[in-house]
RNA sequence: GGGAUCUUAGCUCAGCUGGGAGAGCAUCUGCCUUACAAGCAGAGGGUCAUAGGUUCGAGCCCUAUAGGUCCCACCA
């Protein structure tokens, strides 16, 4: 017995203490080095605010795969980690925290308030780092940044000024979509839709100058009538083409406004009328532009209604809301409100309704930079896994308006534009200039506002390699391999940082994005804080340890869906993990304290041959589905390999050989084997499961004293197809064998027969390379078929008239009935098996009758078909003489 | 309104370019066999949502329908 490992797996300790050790061995670390090839991955960095949650697992856990397999592969990897210091996010928690201490942000003011939110930074912003350490990510930690550190500041800045000199970054005064409790603009992706019961109020305008006469429209926002500056109508719409051109009376400010013709105006909704009020709708705001009508912005920056709504100002908007409606109908003005459903835009941080208004920002002008990035998802420059998610992709890129970069917040990248104190000159620069070139002056305010934190994300694979200065790093590592990240951030992230990469670097970021779905719980509901129903991935290390979570997230899932964690699903991995555990032990165990040399080819048996020909082809299936981003098969087929091949049978057809001290040669061949076998294996499955695999790779290492390997599994390499191992002949034989072995099996059980009860077996077979298998397998066959005794023939003869059988494809298997027990069981299970080829006989034959079948099907098809019938035929034949 | 996606065993999901339906869990039967009861052996269970079509052959391709999920969109 091994004196290292336990006798059932615990993760505990173990993982930390591992994770310590390629900490201190800089395993992670990646240089440049010009003699290997590159494989580079910029994490997705988490929000300095995060507590990790099962999105991260799963984010990280897919990427430490790939730079485990493409380590071992032998790529110099550099999987470069950071975190993000989540502007309006941090902001925000700050000004709880403040506010909890009674201060108030303004009277803090912007210097104070920043010394603040570098310190809660410094205090808490490492916590999400020190909980990925856990799941055993093996991210370059040395290289770790922010992206507000100086690099990506200079990095920011740079960008900021190049594209506002080429012109495509503006200031301009355009609607946006406000956050009254943020107080702060938020983009267009920052924007939720969500689906609100309200009301259609039905209210009309007296139109000026015709007693008597009014035009009636619908709005779901009433209080906006206080900006409204004019009524549109359809131009074509003949009910009213008479009206355009006069003027209707605004309620309560008595202001006159114009009817105006606009083909936004849907006719067949409503009234075919709509109130136009240009600063505080989207729509309206282009109908004004359009028609050049005055913008009245009607509210403070909190929602309230300001002094350019009269009697109402001072009110929130809600409030205004009630008010103007029941003070419409007291005018007779209000003709009906139904109740009515829509989608309310709210801002996805905080959830409130957002208030679009007319303010001055900044934007990056998006038509010219989008193009190289939607063409290279079109011409496959950026590959997209999976493939269905170009659509997202393009549906924004086709449809892009500009991105609003400028955030009324303190904690950001601060933009980099500066004006003139005298003057009013604006000058955008790295620095704050030392004089105004127009009046001299030496005094300069810098804008007061931030930048979106999706700006300086949008940079991240190239700022954090050194960018703008032309770094070994950047040379080498860039583009990076891929990007592995959600589906639900590619608006805010992968596209920006698509266009970012061609622009600043005239490359691609990544050569493909690998996107993953959400996890949910086990009823597929979203994990959420307000559900309270958040699976803790820290709680789950814990109780399982790492590996079994890992595993748990790939497997048995495809790229880009969503999938649901349960407990189940965790115990089964965790006992995965249980079972290369003891099987290592097993195998570890009989090694002991021999040395094991490599066999001579002459002295592998069938079933060594076997199990290396499969572990060659797992070996390449898994590299296969690897490569194509298909870890989720192969993770199954790793586990199917490990379980099913190695556990349940080939362990079980060598245990004979070596508890039997007499077959040296064997025992030799077979132990060599079994090694061989649990590394390959051990290899495989290390990406996926790091900490287990190490630990029996290392122990392995040191009880068999095997100088000649890497002293850590992560850096030994990855297992290749070998041609020698290619034993596909002898390989297919065993299988014939397995499928005698669970015949015999099947048949005992259907039986009855008691376990410990043996049979003699008579393998019959015309087929004297069957009849070579079987002898050459002998030993484990009758073990795991419980035989006493295996004779092999080519003739019946010897066989009993009462014998019970079983007919597989090779061969016939005998036993004597009164070895096993009852006749008329045995008969049942004859008549049960008659039919069974009774339907598969009519099959097949139907099958090879069919002339369109027989002309149109490939050879090899109908060969196999003819094979199968073959067989079929044999089998009935055999079946109906045991009947009689 | 547009689009994506899903519908496969009781449950959760795999199923690559079309060639005789799979896993895990659950259920039933028998086993504490000296690696593992977190285990071993065996079994039951599916007209692959519905209706058409293409094909010698469809879970897979095409069309339509129903239901679920999600994304996008300026209908007041």
């Amino acid at each position: 017995m091994s004196k290292e490992l336990a006798k059932t797996y615990d993760p505990t300790g173990m993982e930390e203490r591992l994770y310590n050790k390629w900490l201190e061995k800089k395993y992670f670390h990646a240089g440049v080095n010009r003699d290997k090839k590159p494989f580079s991955i910029v994490m997705p960095p988490p929000n300095i605010t995060g507590r990790l949650h099962m999105g991260h697992a799963l984010d990280n856990t897919l990427q430490d795969i790939l730079t485990r397999f493409k380590r071992m592969q032998g790529y110099n990897t550099l999987w470069q980690p950071g975190t993000d210091h989540a502007s309006i996010a941090t902001e925000v928690k700050i000004i709880e925290k403040l506010k909890e201490e009674g201060i108030d942000k303004a009277t803090l003011g912007r210097e104070k308030f920043l010394e603040r939110a570098w310190k809660w930074k410094d205090e808490y912003g490492g916590i999400i780092v020190s909980q990925l350490k856990k799941l055993g990510i093996s991210c370059d930690w040395d290289r770790e940044r922010f992206t507000m550190d100086k690099g990506c500041n200079n990095a920011v800045n740079e960008v900021f000024v190049r594209l506002y000199n080429k012109g495509l970054i503006y200031k301009g005064n355009k609607i946006v979509n406000w956050c009254p409790v943020c107080q702060t603009t938020i983009s267009d992706a920052e924007v939720e839709y969500v689906e609100q019961a309200s009301h259609l109020w039905h209210i009309k305008y007296p139109v000026k100058g015709e007693e008597g006469r009014f035009l009636a429209f619908a709005t779901t926002r009433p209080e906006t009538m206080l900006g409204d500056t004019a009524i549109a109508v359809n131009p074509d719409d003949d009910r009213y083409k008479d009206l355009i051109g006069k003027t209707v009376i605004l309620p309560f400010m008595d202001r006159e406004l114009p009817v105006v013709a606009d083909s936004y105006v849907d006719p067949e909704f409503g009234t075919g009328v709509v109130k136009i009020t240009p600063g505080h709708d989207p729509n309206d705001f282009m109908v004004g532009e359009r028609n050049s009508l005055p913008i009245i912005n009607i509210m403070n920056d909190d929602a309230t209604i300001n002094e350019n709504g009269g009697k109402f100002a001072g009110m929130d908007r809600y409030v205004a809301r009630e008010q103007i409606v029941k003070e419409l109908k007291e005018m007779g003005l209000l003709i009906k409100i139904e109740d009515y459903s829509h989608d309310v835009g709210t801002h996805d941080r905080c959830h409130t309704t957002v208030e679009p208004l007319v303010k001055q920002q900044w934007f990056v002008k998006m038509d010219d930079l989008i193009r190289p990035a939607a063409d290279a998802v079109r011409n496959g420059e950026i590959r997209l896994i999976p493939e269905r998610m170009q659509k997202t992709y393009f549906n924004w890129t086709d449809n892009i308006r500009d991105w609003c970069i400028s955030r009324q917040l303190w904690w950001g990248h601060r933009i980099p534009a500066y004006y003139c104190e005298e003057c009013g000159k604006l000058i955008v620069a790295k620095e704050m200039p030392d004089k105004c070139p127009d009046c001299g002056s030496e005094r300069f305010t810098q804008d007061p506002d931030s930048l979106d934190t999706w700006f300086s994300s949008a940079l991240w694979p190239f700022s954090t390699l050194g960018w703008p200065e032309e770094t070994e790093e950047l040379k080498y590592f860039y583009p990076t391999s891929v990007l592995v990240t959600g589906y639900d951030i590619i608006f805010f992230w992968v596209i920006r940082m698509a266009f970012s990469g061609y622009e600043h670097m005239g490359q691609r970021p990544f050569d493909a994005v690998l996107f993953h779905g959400l996890i949910r719980d086990e009823l597929g509901r979203k994990m959420s804080k307000s559900l309270g129903n958040g699976i803790d991935p820290l709680e789950i290390v814990e109780k399982y340890g790492a590996d079994a979570l890992r595993f748990t997230l790939v497997t048995g899932n495809a790229p880009g869906n969503d999938m649901r964690f349960s407990d189940q699903k965790i115990q089964a991995s965790r006992n995965f993990a249980n079972k290369i555990w003891n099987a290592s032990r097993f195998i570890l165990m009989n090694l002991g304290e021999k040395t094991i040399s490599e066999p001579d080819r002459a002295d592998l048996r069938y079933e060594d041959k076997w199990i290396l020909c499969r572990m060659n082809e797992t070996v390449k299936a898994v590299t296969e589905n690897m490569e194509k981003y298909e870890l989720g098969i192969a993770a199954q087929k790793i586990y199917d390999f490990v379980w099913d091949y190695l556990c349940d049978w080939y362990i079980e057809m060598v245990k004979p050989r070596l508890y039997d001290e007499a077959e040296n040669e064997s025992r030799n061949a077979a132990l060599w084997t079994l090694k061989t076998v649990l590394c390959s294996a051990l290899k495989l499955l290390h990406p996926f499961m790091p900490f287990i695999t190490e630990e029996i790779y290392c122990t392995l290492r040191e009880e068999t004293g095997d100088e000649a390997s890497e002293p850590s599994i992560m850096i030994s390499s990855w297992p290749v197809f070998d041609e020698a191992f290619d034993y596909s002949g002898e390989a297919d034989s065993v299988d014939n064998i397995r499928e005698a072995i669970k015949g015999v099996r099947n048949v005992r059980s259907e039986m009855n027969v008691v376990p410990g009860r043996k049979a003699d077996i008579r393998v019959v077979s015309d087929d004297s390379r069957v009849r070579d298998a079987f002898e050459g397998c002998k030993s484990f066959f009758a073990s795991l078929a419980s035989a006493s005794k295996v004779i092999v023939t080519d003739t019946k003869e010897g066989t009993g008239e009462n014998d019970v059988s079983v007919v597989t494809g090779a061969a016939t298997i005998f036993m004597p009935f009164e070895d096993l027990v009852d006749p008329a069981e045995e008969r049942k299970r004859l008549i049960k098996e008659k039919e069974r080829l009774e339907k598969e006989l009519s099959r097949s034959n139907a099958m090879l009758s069919n002339e369109k079948f027989l002309s149109k099907a490939p050879e090899e098809k109908i060969n196999e078909e003819r094979e199968k019938l073959k067989n079929y035929e044999k089998m009935m034949a055999e079946v109906c003489a045991r009947l009689g």
